[in-house]
DNA sequence: GTAACACCTCTAGTAACTAGAGGTTCAAGG
DNA sequence: CCTTGAACCTCTAGTTACTAGAGGTGTTAC
């Protein structure tokens, strides 16, 4: 059985953060002490791990939710987890090309300004005016 | 002079944004009509345009404001503008290198699934396990 | 004059935590 | 057995950049 600071250490999870998704309902309630302190067990452990690598893959806890309630499902169900991952997968692909474009227009911005300041700064200039991008870009969280 | 729905039309912001600038100090406060709406000039127009576009490049509304003070400055001041660009590029760079590992993972992991679920689903167990990974990989922002 | 729409303020909700206050329990050393 | 300090407890509020809604007022076109 572990403390909640033992849970901490191996998984790399902030003590708040452990509560938090208790709180959530990722993690279920886990038995205490006399003293009212959590303690852990295994399943746990391996329950909060997921949790973390779905969110060290950059799913929202929603996504990670719906894959926790999978565990064990059979047949088409597991579809669906199928789909997350494909979802994320995409998501994740549009944002890489909104940010190439972005950094594009960074690069240019930031090489527009030769270090002289005597008139108008070529940086300001560029944020105040988009008309002076080479095209679209938005950026995405 | 704008109402602030025209305003609004005319940058592309949600009139409750507008408002949200205003109370964060982004946007000085307007005229008011004899009935308490509001009423822009093309400064504030401007203004309006400066921070979107600043925001569409990626930019916290912090650092918008940082170079929004900027507006008018001369000499080394500047250089405050540039750094902020650079920052921001840094920030970029280093975030689609993360995205890039987090893709290779996915790819990996939603290929994994050959669409027949008769026992363990490949997906459910690369979420469930991060040394399945091919390396380290982190989700930022 | 009246209907429809734009506007007003204020509160609260979103995601995923994080920080802090103020108080309790646990484990180790004396 | 007692004390001390770390770790634990609950609860509230703050973070970012908005967005949604309630409930009420102003403006404008016919």
């Amino acid at each position: 059985m572990y403390s909640i600071g033992e849970l901490s250490r191996r998984t790399g999870t902030k003590v708040p953060t452990i509560r938090f998704y208790e709180d959530k309902g990722l993690l279920p309630k886990p038995q205490r002490t006399e003293g009212n302190q959590r303690r852990y067990d295994d399943v746990a452990l391996k329950r909060l791990r997921f949790i973390r690598h779905g969110r060290d893959l950059g799913l929202p806890l929603s996504d990670v939710e719906a894959l926790l309630s999978l565990e064990g499902a059979q047949g088409p169900d597991l579809n669906r987890a199928h789909d997350i991952a494909e979802r994320q997968l995409v998501d994740l692909r549009e944002r890489i090309t909104q940010l190439r474009k972005l950094e594009a227009e960074l690069t240019r911005i930031t090489a527009a300004c030769d270090g002289k300041h005597d008139h108008v700064c070529a940086v300001l200039h560029a944020f105040s005016d988009h008309s002076a991008c080479l095209g679209p870009h938005n950026a995405i969280k």
